[in-house]
DNA sequence: GATTTTACGTCAGCCTTGTTGACTTTCCAA
DNA sequence: TTGGAAAGTCAACAAGGCTGACGTAAAATC
């Protein structure tokens, strides 16, 4: 089989062409993780506590029920990351106040610090990939990177408040 | 900051445009490993036995060794995972002809059966996303993603024996 | 030929981060 | 006004990482 290409936007790939593609992915994914997962390491935080920390950041002032459904974990499994951050003083979480059952979620400043040092790092990563695949190359990868996602994972990613791309 | 691009392949992306791009990872990734997990769930496997199952699959009669270089985890770990699938008779354990220190892994049929059925899955929404996004992106996708591993994950990357990209 | 190194396996114990189950507090609607 | 649903918390367990220590066989080195 070849890799060619017909006039409806159907391509023909093989499967071990298609499984490149599999192995990039999780190779890139290690990369993609590894800066803050060297920063955290040492400090008590891990993956989970960055991820929270992000998306607070993203929508300061999101609930508990938000951020699960945007994580995609038990409320049980996110709570104990958030526990320990707000007892670190990186996130306050304020009680509601039409519904008093919601807890609104903020960075404190250490927080932010924190966030900050976390996403520069990987930020400063997926600009050298950019910058070393061209512009060129940005889109197609955005482009692919969204069919990949679930429908759901979808929505919550296209309702970014700063959607000015 | 507008997102302009010089002469050079420099790329002006503002802070809230990259982080879309770590985001579109995040999100992709679960799509990327949803199938899979769905398929594992119910069986006593998880990801950690369907990675293994993929690179042994790639490279049938690599060593453990080979293995641990790849994964990226200890072998005290890997060793966990690869005991159970060869009690469950999906990978088989040869010891070397040369090197008799070394044991050479190989796919059972029945090992082979569950690789394919874990990897047509995952091919099939990679498939799909190649053609939502168009022959152009798979480009970009792919060098964006190359670009972001670490250099000792891009030369594992590099070195698939059927590299006929 | 003796020693050291390599490849692999295993036991024990720890940590992170997922899970389910059971519980309070709060809100809302019948 | 009361009963159910929703938001959040606590407890306990499982998967899959990790380190450290140890054993065995084979290979490599001196």
């Amino acid at each position: 089989m070849d890799h060619l290409q017909t006039g409806e936007n159907l391509l023909f790939l093989t499967d071990d062409q298609v499984r490149k593609g599999i192995e990039a992915m999780f190779f890139a994914y290690r990369g993609f993780t590894a800066d803050p997962d060297r920063i955290l390491e040492g400090m008590d935080y891990g993956r989970a506590h960055h991820r929270a920390l992000h998306f607070i950041h993203r929508s300061p002032g999101t609930t508990v029920n938000n951020l699960l459904a945007i994580l995609g974990v038990t409320k049980q499994s996110l709570n104990r990351v958030l526990r320990s951050l707000i007892a670190d003083d990186l996130v306050e979480s304020r009680v509601g106040h039409s519904d008093k059952r919601e807890r609104h979620l903020h960075l404190t400043e250490k927080g932010a610090a924190l966030e900050r040092r976390l996403s520069d790092a990987q930020r400063a990563r997926l600009r050298a990939a950019y910058r070393a695949a061209g512009p060129g190359a940005v889109q197609g990868f955005r482009l692919v990177l969204e069919a990949m996602m679930d429908e759901d994972a979808n929505r919550q990613y296209q309702s970014l408040k700063e959607a000015n791309i």
